[in-house]
DNA sequence: TGACCGACTGGCACTCAGTGTCAACGGGGC
DNA sequence: GCCCCGTTGACACTGAGTGCCAGTCGGTCA
């Protein structure tokens, strides 16, 4: 069942693409919450209820590939050894995933849009919820948690602060025009959060 | 023009403590998401128009209290001595409002809603963010940071990362019924993640 | 007491997101 | 050629949220 490149899955994700890339100049020409649905499914020449099969929501075009995202980085995280304490093996699986998005030209353009549109803010984060749930399992092994303690916050909280300093270095980064090395500002977020 | 009490803001005083205590019934009752407004402004006795005049969202009948805690913890945290360390700081001023709240029989209720409720975890998360804006500047100070270098992250991880710590001991205490301390949890959470 | 002002209210109509349903279409296997 | 199955578009519907307007009610001043 693994990767079927049969005309149904490849027109889908031709599709996906299209949609994506249209939405996205309308997003950025005219602001995310001023493009509707109508206006995205008649520019990629579909009708309103497919777009919703193609997307649940208008906030997950530009954040749909989060999700996809978390999983990578959780791969990466089962890849570092078990030895290597939870900070850094953290740093390691979010550098090797970070690593493959695309420029920081278009980068910075989503990434501002997304830090000044509150509900695209919400759900950005509401994905980085889910990375929360895909990595604590790791980073509790890492710590030798007793997998029978429901009291145990260790794991929880320090994948939550680990990603709450990749959010506060990504709206620096923003909101400097991406001027900064996004690895060297949240290097800095971590280093100040645990010192 | 400060505290006025003439029969305009008394009544809506206590109208908005109506429409909280009716909504929170049927929210606690039928759930968040399968209670609509047109429930919630029957039962209180007021049009659908006039819900909205209260209340801009759904989600602020659960979460408008966050909006004023988080100036109040501002205030906790410019009563803290600039000499004390960001941490502490923060602590102190969370420690200071969270012992407003009520008592811990409807808060576990609540936040078992939240944490379940998708919309209301990403409206309380939006909410936190604005605690950051308004903590933020605060421990830039604490720290030393020129006011000048917008490249700076330290105040905004380590503000950050102590809401994600709330965050999680939050969760984790909601997840095993209130059992736990919550001070407690959170002291352990800020522990590990700065170990 | 009566006229007036300003805030609050309800009702109506509207936009927009999101969902359920159903008939029509079109490719792949027999 | 025929059937199966996934996709598509059209229609209708709910529910959140907003703009507008006319009516109401408390407070104020003459």
């Amino acid at each position: 069942m693994g990767i079927e490149d049969g005309l149904w899955s490849r027109s889908r994700r031709a599709a996906y693409a299209e949609i994506t890339q249209v939405a996205m100049r309308l997003f950025l020409d005219q602001g995310f919450a001023a493009t509707t649905i109508d206006q995205i499914a008649a520019a990629a020449g579909i009708s309103r209820r497919s777009f919703f099969r193609y997307f649940g929501t208008k906030e997950d075009i530009v954040l749909g590939d989060l999700a996809v995202q978390g999983e990578l980085v959780r791969d990466a995280l089962e890849a570092v050894p078990l030895t290597v304490p939870p900070w850094d093996a953290l740093q390691e699986a979010l550098w090797k995933v970070e690593g493959l998005v695309g420029d920081d030209e278009t980068m910075l353009k989503i990434a501002t849009m997304m830090y000044e549109t509150p509900s695209l803010r919400a759900r950005s984060i509401e994905k980085h919820l889910q990375w929360q749930r895909l990595l604590v399992p790791n980073v509790r092994r890492r710590l030798g948690s007793d997998p029978t303690d429901a009291d145990d916050v260790a794991a929880d909280a320090i994948v939550a602060s680990a990603i709450a300093c990749l959010d506060a270095a990504g709206a620096v980064w923003a909101r400097n025009g991406g001027a900064a090395d996004l690895k060297e500002l949240y290097r800095r977020a971590v280093e100040s959060v645990r010192s």
